[in-house]
DNA sequence: TCACATACCTAGTTATGCTAGGTATGGAAG
DNA sequence: CTTCCATACCTAGCATAACTAGGTATGTGA
């Protein structure tokens, strides 16, 4: 479970530059160092649901050789809530520290 | 939202003793240095549900001059479940951290 | 031609936190 | 003495989010 954090993550994975739904899972399991390997009915709704709320556009290519595929891209939108939302993970994760230590640190 | 953490929140500040349910959402606010101001509704189910896992155990209090508290009390197995649940944070927040970094860290 | 990896999708389940109510008592204010 | 507030507990139902478990289709190599 990625506990709300999914969107931050897939955003991210696209500051990068433009991918599409397959590489964007691989990308993510490399930049967590295997941590998240996400499944696709995990990824699949959460880039619809991105592109709903205007963070991310897509487009459909079909490379002469390949396979049609569905090019996501991060919106100006995008990066400003990326912004926020790692700002907002910032915060989060250190309240959580505190509170697990006993409000020590 | 906190996102599947607050098990590991609730034990944590049961862990310097017993406490009643409004104390804990005091105890919680102030660990996290005023970040999470829990409502009841998210507390007391979580109790609840802890005790149901034999992670907390209850016993209703009645003091001479006070009002019944419920006092929950965290188990062998809840300090067995804190630690694992420590070191699944601290798992996971790394992996996110480096998510939102790139990798690179 | 048969299997496998790539590549996309969605319906439905489950978990969990929160909203919005409700009950009851002790103490303070008027 | 009654009215209000803080304390203290509770639950039904809602919303969201991640995952399970399917399905479709195509290119590639055996």
């Amino acid at each position: 479970m990625l506990k709300g954090h999914l969107d931050a993550i897939v955003l991210a994975a696209l500051e990068a530059g433009p991918a599409h739904g397959y590489a964007i899972i691989e990308a993510i399991r490399q930049r967590s160092a295997g941590t998240f390997d996400l499944p696709e009915g995990t990824v699949y709704p959460a880039l619809h649901r991105l592109e709903q709320a205007s963070l991310l556009s897509s487009a459909w290519t079909t490379p002469p050789n390949g396979r049609r595929r569905r090019v996501y891209s991060i919106t100006r939108a995008g990066s400003a809530a990326l912004g926020e939302r790692r700002k907002a993970w910032g915060r989060f994760s250190q309240a959580v520290d505190t509170a697990l230590e006993g409000g020590r640190a």
